[in-house]
DNA sequence: GCCGTTTTCGGCCCGACTGTTTTCAGTCG
């Protein structure tokens, strides 16, 4: 088992608890102890061999011979006769938006439905309606739901996936058969949602490479595939394929898997294959069409052929440009790291500033600061900015932007701050004209420097709220507002198509991290697949600045 | 079920909004 699934049966655990009414405190419990290995460093393999389960913070006697089980066994007892009482199907039912434990646990005790499909058409009869506490509405949520989840489904995040696919890439290329090996595919083009993983192999044995394959560790399992693929599937069923080809024919073969079909057709305009088939590598294959190498990212057929004709394809960013991030959390808040933990996470990141953005006091759950504590935040910050360190702390704020778009602190509290990012956390459904003037009247506040998750959305989960983009993107240009690629793989926010808009507004991005534990600081590399699916250049990102071309622009 | 720069036992656990209601339970950030 990986860190990821023990993270998630521990967390299923936590789900039954919850559902069963269990105490809340043990229910957290799990949750902690999922998180913690969630963002362990650490192989948990590891660390049980070694005996050093019980130092992750918050496993203790009781979930550390869970755990143990699991990396054993690969299941555990006690989960077992959990799902005995409580099917898994009944935890899927946690995904629809608006339904909870509570409304969970009377559907499957009253209604004996135990999975989607079974709630769905329990909806569609009026059959939750007649259960105490729900209506027509909740119903209708539910169908909706269901509905989206459906649409939803057969794609997953790149925060799932791309982890994923590179210890399966690094594995091959570790194997003695394995001349050359690539990501392939809309995985490979950074696509925020992705249905597989593809990789493509260079090998001449390819008896060898299946034999490879059958014994990796994390491979569920392999089907019986044709000549040259090998297709099978990881942990939480993510299904894979590798392709086999010869050392000669990798090349040409890189651009075809990689896609996608749109710019290949668009490339090839009526060719045949057998125009690039002795390429070296891929620069050699654009050549042969007269273009410019054009980057994985940009092949979607959005006017990347007609700008490597003239020679005026962008310079993309890269992840060594970033300079510093200007939005994460702390303990102040609800982060899980301190304010130290994180700046010396950004300091090994060689980042030459980080800005602690906390959330306001509205967001109470999330420890938002009142005024008090975000001066006593600034004392420390100052004293950590004292030892003499090469990196910057600044200190900022992630205000909350209110229902009628005023501020959660006034300008006597933001004036005095380095970094003020006001983003919306609450009031989703206002229409859109409504909340368009929300977010414009924060755009127009001059003490807010960046829009932090601009369209609110949630990968799978949440749809955008509604905004008229045209307006915003005309009042930061004018107001000098940067917008913020939010990293976050189950956000990417803004999205790539907004992105590439805002850059002909001459709005200014920032890519952040929105960090909430030390390890998240490393999210910022789907930021930077995104602002390159956004075609966006060094000069786009104020977090590749210096801190001092920074100020010169916000103030 | 975990944890301790007040504690090895008693804490952990906020508040607005929604949809169902008729005074409140459930969800979510």
């Amino acid at each position: 088992m990986t860190n990821r699934e023990v993270a998630k049966t521990l967390d299923y655990i936590a789900d039954i608890l919850q559902i069963k009414d269990d105490n809340p405190f043990k229910v957290k419990a799990y949750r902690q102890a999922a998180n913690s290995i969630y963002h362990l460093d650490e192989d948990i393999h590891y660390l049980y061999d070694k005996g050093r389960l019980g130092d992750i913070h918050g496993v203790g006697q009781a979930i550390q011979s869970k755990i143990e089980e699991l990396v054993e066994k690969g299941s555990c007892e006690y989960y077992e006769n959990l799902l005995e009482e409580v099917p898994r199907g009944v935890l899927d039912m946690l995904s629809i938006p608006g339904i909870g434990h509570k409304t969970v646990k009377i559907v499957y005790e009253k209604l004996g439905v135990r999975n989607l499909e079974e709630l769905l058409h329990a909806a569609q009869e009026h059959r939750v309606r007649t259960l105490p506490g729900m209506g027509g509405k909740n119903e209708y949520a539910i169908i909706k739901g269901i509905e989206m989840l459906k649409q939803n489904s057969d794609k997953n995040t790149l925060g799932i996936v791309l982890p994923m696919a590179e210890k399966l890439l690094a594995y091959l290329m570790g194997c003695d058969q394995v001349k050359n090996a690539s990501l392939a595919g809309s995985i490979r083009r950074g696509k925020p949602l992705v249905s597989d993983i593809d990789i493509l192999v260079a090998a001449e044995d390819e008896s060898g490479v299946r034999s490879k394959v059958t014994n990796y560790r994390e491979v569920k399992q392999v089907a019986n595939s044709e000549v040259g693929h090998i297709e099978g599937t990881l942990e939480f069923d993510i299904p894979f394929e590798v392709i086999i080809v010869s050392i000669a024919e990798y090349y040409p073969a890189l651009l075809w898997t990689t896609g996608s079909r749109e710019h290949l057709k668009h490339l090839l305009n009526g060719r045949d294959r057998d125009f690039i088939k002795d390429c070296g590598n891929e620069s050699e294959v654009y050549e042969r069409f007269h273009l410019d190498y054009i980057p994985p990212e940009l092949r979607e057929d959005k006017g990347e052929i007609e700008a490597a004709t003239q020679g005026s394809l962008p310079q993309l960013i890269d992840l060594g440009d970033i300079q510093g991030d200007l939005h994460v959390h702390s303990t102040w808040s609800d982060g899980a790291s301190k304010i130290k933990e994180m700046a010396e996470m950004a300091r090994s990141l060689n980042y030459s500033y980080l800005a602690i953005t906390d959330h306001s006091r509205s967001l109470p759950i999330s420890g938002g600061l009142n005024e008090e504590r975000l001066k006593s935040q600034g004392e420390e910050i100052d004293q950590i900015n004292g030892l003499g360190e090469d990196i910057k702390i600044l200190k900022g704020t992630e205000v909350d932007i209110l229902k009628d778009g005023s501020l959660d602190f006034g300008s006597e509290v933001l004036r005095d701050l380095d970094i003020v990012v006001g983003s919306i956390h609450s009031h989703f459904k206002l229409d859109k004209e409504k909340q368009t003037e929300r977010v414009v009247r924060a755009i127009k506040d001059e003490d807010v420097d960046i829009i932090g998750h601009l369209s609110g959305r949630l990968l799978n989960r949440r749809p955008a709220y509604e905004l008229d983009f045209d307006q915003i993107l005309e009042e930061a240009a004018k107001n000098r507002v940067i917008l913020e690629i939010n990293s976050h793989p189950d956000r990417l926010d803004i999205d790539a198509d907004l992105a590439r808009r805002a850059r002909d507004y001459d709005i200014k991005i920032a890519i952040n991290s929105d960090a909430h534990h030390k390890n998240d600081l490393k999210l910022i590399k789907y930021g930077i697949l995104n602002a390159r699916r956004g075609w966006l250049e060094k000069k786009d990102i104020i977090n590749t600045w210096t801190l001092d071309e920074i100020n010169a622009y916000i103030r």
